[in-house]
DNA sequence: TGTCTTTACGCTCATCGTAAGCATG
DNA sequence: CATGCTTACGATGAGCGTAAAGACA
């Protein structure tokens, strides 16, 4: 599992559609794809039935959704907590 | 930013020392010592002093490691939960 | 010289994109 | 056919480990 899955399985949940979700990432369908099947692989779980128009969440991916969504927020405010920590190069 | 890169910050900040670090990590020092120069590197700023004993933590890296743990839990949290509402391959 | 961390470098594995396959109406 | 997800496959890139190189007392 990574932090580039869990922005791939949101992109996805909020699309409802792999070809979009790519777009808005800057990737292809594909790999894209293989994420969101290698995360219902580790999680033991289908995360998104497959329906003719796209992807919909299943129950189990509506929860992997929220707590997807409050680990990426997290990791932003690390980076940003610690980024206003930090000493400018120009201050030396 | 990775998980991995997470779990060896954390990882570092406990042992205090690169080469203890790897070993509780099956990895060897090198790849570690990037990993914490890559993350030093992404968030601008230095997390750890370096020492003639190893590693301290300056206080930017104070402030990570408190988001490091609660991003990993979270991550951890996220999982068990999921597979915990996962259908087991046994029940069909 | 001894203890750590970091850089160099070759190799392996993961991941991307193009193209082809499969399923559905 | 048209649309959308998935699999195949060659090529690139990230990451590991061994070995060598700083840095410091």
């Amino acid at each position: 599992m990574s932090i580039t899955h869990l922005q791939s399985f949101v992109a996805v949940a909020e699309e409802k559609h792999v070809g979009r979700a790519a777009r808005r990432l800057h990737l292809t369908q594909p790999p894209l794809s293989r994420h969101i099947l290698a995360l219902e692989d580790e999680l033991g779980t289908r995360l998104f039935e497959r329906t003719r128009q796209g992807m919909r969440l299943l129950p189990a991916g509506e929860v992997f959704l929220h707590h997807a969504r409050r680990i990426l927020a997290e990791v932003d405010t690390a980076v940003l907590t610690v980024r206003g920590l930090a000493p400018r190069e120009s201050d030396g």
